[in-house]
DNA sequence: CGCTTTGTTGAACGGGTTCAATTCGCGTGG
DNA sequence: CCACGCGAATTGAACCCGTTCAACAAAGCG
């Protein structure tokens, strides 16, 4: 692959333009790609890394299990994102990542990285900025479970994975794959799959958003985005 | 005040010994400190900011506001904690901080920042491992707020709080002054604050925690960290 | 072919909200 | 000094959004 075509370049590179310079420091971290299977665990709640990930093809999830049984996914991995940066700098990973179709990410090590940010400042701006949009999302998702219902949640999670998947090249305003299930939708969520099931219905029937068959339809995207107020410039 | 009793070199020195020359970049970092009352708005959701506060003394409250009227609270701030960091690094501030009491703080620019990251790379490391403690407190929020119920979100919640202060000394095991109404509370929950005026209670019936005269106090510690399983490995 | 995972629908329940009213403490002005 | 107003806490009652339990259909897969 052509290193600017590298879904980490153009998130990255959203804002800056690189320099050859730059661009050989990227490149450097494109070695060595590794593949997994749909569900591979990346790694886990308590695990100690020194290494994080790009995750170049693919989908994943983060997500924390609680003692009663129950689960929340913290967030959805697309093309681009970063996995395990945190757990870097943090004494362990404080959630775990699994892979939800076959993937493909290039391992960085804790000082590959930290090199990198010290050779080249404009870098480590770059990506201090992405951690910035990635924390966005989280705090979004926090207004989402705190005050916004079952219908709102929905359309703003979907809205915002096809805002992410666009930076990419995966998707537009009709729609895009999804590989997500029900049940995790409900987990992202902090609903209950029946619930989910019962909204999407009725998204359907007003004609707004079809959710089936791993796809992603905004069947009136305007009116959607109206209706649930969907702004996107905490995606940067 | 004494350097080393500033509260956030209290934070970043949870983990690492500083070197003479990485405590003179952070006594640089303390000059000019400013006085806010309570309800000063220190920056707004969408506004471009080209430098950060420490906070020194005092709290604060980070949110945002929904076009419906509601409120989410996305985190509370004590002494040693970072506010706008994030702001600086993405291209406009996400969510709006105010005061909530009389408070300090230590305004630094983008540029000292960067410089100081270029300089004491050790200094850098400490910083992002602060910032990865942020995160983690967001996404055990997250997991409060989609999977945990009233009383277990509220007892959670106050557990933290006094987890953080206690790495400041405002803390012990017994309780601590806290400034905020029941109706933050619920802001910071995703609860109403009827709601929430009806769980202090049970909470305090039993035995287990009482929010009262702005101060909290844990009648039965153990037991309260017992039964809303409250671990504090994500607090690094 | 049976088994598991995912999606679908119905009915009853319940945690939490909303609306409404009351109390208490406190600062302010008459 | 008291009346007033205001914000915070408190309590009751009705309601409702979303959960839980239960049953079944459809699709994929060894």
């Amino acid at each position: 692959m052509e290193i600017s075509n590298s879904p980490l370049v153009r998130r990255l590179g959203a804002h800056i333009e690189f320099s050859e310079h730059e661009f050989s420091v990227l490149k450097k971290m494109h070695l060595n790609p590794r593949h997994f299977p749909p569900g591979s665990n990346l790694f886990h709640e308590g695990q100690i890394n020194h290494s994080a990930f790009f995750l170049i093809e693919g989908w994943a999830e983060a997500y924390k299990i609680l003692p009663c049984g129950s689960r929340q996914i913290v967030n959805i991995n697309v093309p681009g994102d970063f996995l395990g940066f945190r757990s870097v700098f943090a004494h362990a990973a404080d959630y775990s990542v699994s892979s939800l179709t076959e993937m493909k990410v290039c391992e960085v090590s804790a000082k590959v990285l930290l090199n990198a940010f010290e050779e080249t400042p404009r870098l480590a701006a770059a990506f201090l900025g992405s951690f910035s949009t990635d924390e966005a999302i989280l705090v979004e998702r926090l207004v989402s479970l705190g005050r916004r219902n079952a219908m709102e949640r929905i359309a703003h999670f979907l809205l915002e994975l096809g805002a992410r998947l666009k930076l990419v090249r995966k998707a537009t305003d009709e729609g895009y794959e999804c590989p997500l299930s029900q049940y995790q939708l409900a987990d992202i969520l902090g609903l209950s799959s029946i619930h989910i099931n019962r909204v999407l219905r009725s998204l359907r029937e007003k004609g707004l958003l079809t959710f089936q068959d791993g796809k992603v339809t905004f069947d009136d995207y305007n009116q959607l985005v109206a209706s649930v107020n969907f702004n996107t410039v905490y995606l940067g």
